[in-house]
DNA sequence: CTATATGCAACCCATATTGTTACGTATGGC
DNA sequence: GCCATACGTAACAATATGGGTTGCATATAG
């Protein structure tokens, strides 16, 4: 894996997951899978359990599933939980002696962040039930 | 700079040539803005210019300016010239025995591919002109 | 002929990300 | 209680990416 590898990761990951919800598969299984390692996976998918998509157990009978029906999680959940930010802007520090200057870049600040708010759009409207292949869009 | 810095410093510079499409901008003149270096901005600048977006001529009156109308360059244009894949896949080296983790896999490239095809259509509705303040939407 | 500006290659360096090891902690089975 | 298992996390190494910089060739206007 290259580029996009968390957000890969964790689709690839949560689809497979989406054909068995119940059964719990450990770290190393996935990672096995996804042809990286068991921490690397605990990394990416702490973020998805700490916003209520993924439950984790520890010891024996350990591992990790889904926290609710695939067909409640969509492609926006996994990105925004991943904290990606593919297209806005991050630093938002800008000073000029110009007020022509500043008015250009607020407003290419404005066109980039409704380009990501269009992207998650597009991203909520698919379920990782439908990309396993088993449902229809979201909502 | 940080983040999407290219596709951000792209942006930026266009919209700016847009307010007076006949001047030529030098390199320089354009790090100073940008808050970079001429060899940045040649860098980038130079793969707008292979895709016919900008022209520049060398010598004592050389640098740059755009190659077409502010309103018939969009910003699918630019990433597209950029070559950012911000959603799909990059790597098609997928082998497994199970033929249905194969079909998972090629849904999973499937949907990243969709996703990346509506980022660039929502691109293609805006041109430089509209973010500039000039005109109205592309198409 | 000279000053200026792009074109391009070859580096260095900062940053981000992934891979790896190690150890602590919790859980289930014996 | 003991132990194997699996997550949680920190620390560090290895790697990838990308911007910054310098240098030099080339072209062009005056």
């Amino acid at each position: 894996m290259k580029r996009n590898s968390r957000l890969s990761l964790a689709l690839h990951t949560l689809s497979h997951m989406a054909g068995d919800p119940e059964r719990m598969r450990t770290s190393a299984d996935i990672a096995e899978h996804a042809g990286t390692n068991p921490v690397v996976v605990r990394r990416v998918l702490g973020r998805l359990r700490e916003k209520g998509l993924l439950i984790s157990e520890k010891g024996h009978a350990g591992g990790w599933k889904l926290a609710k029906p695939a067909q409640d999680i969509t492609l926006a959940d996994i990105y925004l939980a991943l904290d990606e930010s593919l297209v806005a802007e991050s630093d938002g520090t800008h000073t000029s002696s110009c007020s022509v200057e500043n008015a250009l870049y607020s407003r290419v600040t404005d066109v980039m962040t409704e380009i990501e708010q269009s992207l998650i759009e597009r991203l909520s409207e698919t379920s990782i039930a439908e990309v396993a292949g088993q449902a229809k869009p979201a909502h």
